[in-house]
DNA sequence: ATATATTCAGATGCAAAGGTCTGATAATAT
DNA sequence: ATATTATCAGACCTTTGCATCTGAATATAT
């Protein structure tokens, strides 16, 4: 099929982005998240375990406990999700497959490719979980899409 | 891991490719085509037949058979063969995976991703098998990824 | 201390994509 | 006609991504 992200890295952005709404203290835990998201519950925690280990997350036991982001909103850019869960293949290899593929040996769709492969890695790159923060709660639309209050 | 294409349309892309920089009246064999691009080759006719069914090739069973080009490689574009493997799914559906999107009810990177959508489906539309076929005679570095004389 | 809420870790199951195999069918060459 | 070359069609196997289950570990509240 082909989708850009994996299904676990777009969990990932939603998950991030729906806490990324709430005061930045508070852990928030996954039951909310799954059921708000509706996200299977046993994969999104795997999914968000693995935020943990690149320390975009960080995780509490117990009651009160669950995630919230480890450090702040502005220094958190999409890319860095989308890297911790896709990998970087997807800024890294050649658009049709070829092993070897380079600007001094390139592919028929090298140059092209590399502009657009650029371009989604700046807008990525650029984007911080607190822009698009700042943009949920200047939106009643997008609160309701991440079945916020 | 997430790349663009999936691999059964990178392969696709790369046969096709092939394809073009020969006489276009000819049939090339399936067999040349694995060997050259070191493409399975059950997968591989699976494959074509599938860009057969879609019209974008013709084949001819027997000796001196296999599969050319149906139509003048100017009518073909990329996204013809993209569309024809991988669907359109990449060019239609929500970026961040939220089953409920369009620009009425827009996700925080909605707009931003129908941008570079855009973009990229300009770049597979507007590239023809042509287009490709003049860049890879001129060049001897194309020839020699494709693995021809 | 005990009960409870929650993540953590690893094993397991399931479905789809990727890849193989076999026999049938059709076209060509002799 | 026959042998040969090649695609066609469908069944099958393998790997990987997606998802579940279970029990353990740990933090909090009482």
């Amino acid at each position: 099929m082909a989708l850009i992200f994996s299904r676990q890295c777009e969990y990932a952005l939603q998950a991030v982005l729906y806490m990324s709404a709430k005061p930045q203290k508070e852990y928030t835990n996954i039951i909310e998240i799954s059921d708000r998201l509706d996200i299977p519950m046993p994969f999104l925690g795997k999914t968000l375990q693995l935020l943990v280990q690149k320390k975009i997350l960080s995780s509490q036991k117990g009651p009160k406990g669950g995630f919230k982001l480890s450090k702040p909103p502005d220094e958190i850019a999409l890319y860095h999700i989308v890297e911790a869960i896709d990998g970087t293949d997807l800024f890294s290899s050649c658009v049709l497959g070829f092993p070897k593929c380079s600007s001094t040996n390139p592919c028929p769709m090298h140059e092209e490719w590399s502009v657009m492969r650029d371009r989604v890695y700046q807008m990525l790159a650029g984007k911080t979980i607190s822009d698009i923060s700042k943009e949920i709660s200047s939106s009643k639309q997008l609160r309701m899409k991440l079945r916020l209050a």
